[in-house]
RNA sequence: GGGCCGUUAGCUCAGUCUGGCAGAGCAGGGGACUUUUAAUCCUUGUGUCGCAGGUUCGAAUCCUGCACGGCUCACCA
């Protein structure tokens, strides 16, 4: 709407901000109308005729080849439709070439001027075309002398001008093969914030979104076979919780009470697990207000699932059976199982390791923190060694400076599918504690290419404990990141909660992980960006 | 929030060190061309050099501040 009503002052007053070359391309729009052409028709005529360029190009390569064996019967190539946009354009004086893109591939359009193309005012017209423009036409298929499939047209219509020019990069195909990409639309900023632009010019991204549907459907499809239940709890909550993060803060007028956007689903799902429903997951967006990086949007989305009589190993083994499950839905099959990520191959089909969260951080650091149970004796530990310094030590207590110790020193060499299990009780306020060791829990992490990617526990069950736990993260959690106490959970709790394993994902992270970006933003079709300053969005 | 780097034509980018007419390719305009493909050939226009100050005879270039972005550190299970 914003736009629009942008455009219609931008008509109405010829001095704002429309280029050389919109201006251009709306004097010919006029043009167009004048000559009773409409540039916005109100639908496609050959839509139910319509052959994907995919399609097409398949169709008349096949035919070529049984021509070229002798097996070919009198199988004329039938007419086709085939709609999209302009990406190419090499006009000829009385023909001319058109590349049109549509949302399975490419096909070449050719038109010339004569009896078995179009007329001179048609062809006229069709040389007008820019690139943008969409389009769709009729026409027998066949393939030049330089072998390109192509759509010879014989009728056509304009479905939609385009006034601002796409920023379409020029494709060089080099004798080994290859296509190099000449002036492609890269700059970071303007590709996050005109995505529109982004994916209509740069294939590979609208790949990457492809992959991302792809990892979400085949997470469904595991989960749905393991007897899952697929459900969906409030994005706004009276008291956030299951994580340590700083939550985003809104209000309701009616009930004049501020809400919370979730920064977890965990408490909620694991209600539903009080309520009898035994296997539940989410897909959803989380929302946590700290800082952006490349693996931190302020909203992200999650899966957590949760399952009744399952500890951490069964949930461990799950875990591992689903990752393994989607890489194979995901992958090409001649990946082999493999995908590169942060210059690693991943090898997702090999069994993922296993290592105790302790002997990780003995190996890479010297300190076997169970020597140093207190939070005095292990920050001097960490300082004798300078594995961190003071700074990064004030105020931390003893789990959170293991939890710096996985950071720093261990995070980043786990490459190979990894679980790290085992972790201190003080910075899980939800896991079950280690039978007769009650400073760790029961609770693995994920890692894949030196990212965490997942977080699971054998789920606290016992309501008193809970809430002393509550009570524990409030004293001693920094400002804004206590986990608040949720009463109604403890309640919950007490009507009794099954043995339980859980189990969280950040699916962005996933993704970038099949789809090999370094960056979480490239993942994301709109990424959290700063609000552009200037006027008139351009 | 700190550090480093960046912001020049619609797009991709030179030019900044060492101040002296604002540049190239593509895209666009005009012309030629009936199987081209980074089409080609001839011809032509293209600018708030991110913004605001300062230094200077003169600033895209040097200085200061600001804005936005990228990377990174911190924060962040």
């Amino acid at each position: 709407m914003e736009i629009a009503s942008d455009l219609q002052s931008s008509i109405s007053n010829p001095c704002m901000e429309l280029t050389e070359v919109e201006r251009e391309r709306l004097a010919k729009l006029e043009q167009l109308r004048a000559s009773g052409i409409e540039p916005y028709p109100l639908r496609s005529q050959f839509v139910r005729q319509r052959v994907l360029a995919a399609d097409a190009v398949r169709q008349v390569l096949a035919s070529a080849q049984s021509q070229a064996d002798g097996t070919a019967g009198d199988d004329a190539l039938s007419e086709v439709a085939v709609m999209g946009r302009v990406v190419a354009r090499r006009i000829m004086g009385r023909a001319a070439f058109l590349g049109v893109e549509d949302g399975s591939g490419k096909i070449q359009f050719y038109a010339r001027v004569g009896d078995d193309s179009l007329d001179a005012t048609s062809f006229a017209h069709f040389k007008e075309l820019d690139l943008g423009d969409f389009i769709e036409a009729k026409g027998a298929l066949f393939i030049t002398k330089t072998g390109e499939p192509t759509l010879r047209v014989t009728d056509w219509r304009l479905l939609a001008k385009s006034i601002s020019p796409l920023p379409i990069a020029k494709e060089e195909k080099m004798p080994d093969g290859s296509v190099v990409r000449h002036s492609a639309f890269s700059d970071p900023e303007l590709r996050y914030r005109q995505r529109y632009v982004d994916l209509a010019v740069n294939p590979e991204v609208r790949e990457i979104f492809v992959t991302r549907a792809k990892v979400i459907k085949a997470l469904r499809e595991f989960l749905d076979s393991k007897g899952f239940l697929e459900v969906e709890t409030p994005v706004l909550q009276p008291i956030y919780g299951g994580a340590a993060a700083r939550p985003f803060i809104t209000h309701h007028n009616q009930l004049d009470q501020d809400l919370y956007l979730r920064i977890s689903f965990e408490l909620y799902l694991k209600r539903l697990i009080v309520g009898n429903l035994e296997r539940v997951y989410e897909i959803g967006r989380d929302f946590r207000n700290e800082g952006v990086s490349f693996k931190h949007n302020p909203e992200f989305t999650q899966l957590e699932f949760y399952a009744a009589y399952m500890d951490m190993y069964d949930v461990m083994d799950l875990a591992e059976e689903m990752l393994q499950y989607v890489a194979h839905q995901v992958l090409p099959p001649q990946a082999e199982g493999k995908s590169q990520f942060r210059g690693h191959t991943i090898h997702w089909l090999q069994p993922f390791k296993r290592i105790k969260l302790r002997d990780a951080i003995l190996e890479r650091t010297g300190i076997d923190y169970t020597r140093f149970p207190d939070r005095q004796s292990l920050a001097d530990e960490v300082l004798r060694r300078r594995l961190l310094t003071p700074d990064v030590l004030r105020g931390k207590p003893w789990g959170k400076i293991v939890d710096s110790l996985i950071g720093d020193y261990v995070e980043k060499e786990l490459v190979e599918p990894t679980f790290l299990y085992e972790y201190p009780r003080d910075i899980s306020p939800f896991a079950k504690s280690v039978p007769g060791d009650p400073t760790t829990v029961e609770r693995f992490e994920g890692f894949i290419g030196g990212v965490e990617l997942c977080n699971a526990f054998s789920e606290l069950n016992d309501p008193f404990e809970q809430r002393q736990r509550f009570l524990e993260e409030a004293t001693n959690a920094e400002e804004g990141e206590a986990n608040p106490v949720d009463d109604d959970y403890v309640r919950a709790l007490m009507y009794g909660m099954p043995v339980t394993g859980g189990f969280g994902m950040g699916i962005d992270r996933l993704v970038m992980m099949f789809t090999n970006r370094d960056s979480i933003r490239e993942v994301l079709l709109f990424p959290a960006l700063r609000q552009e300053e200037r006027a008139g969005l351009r």
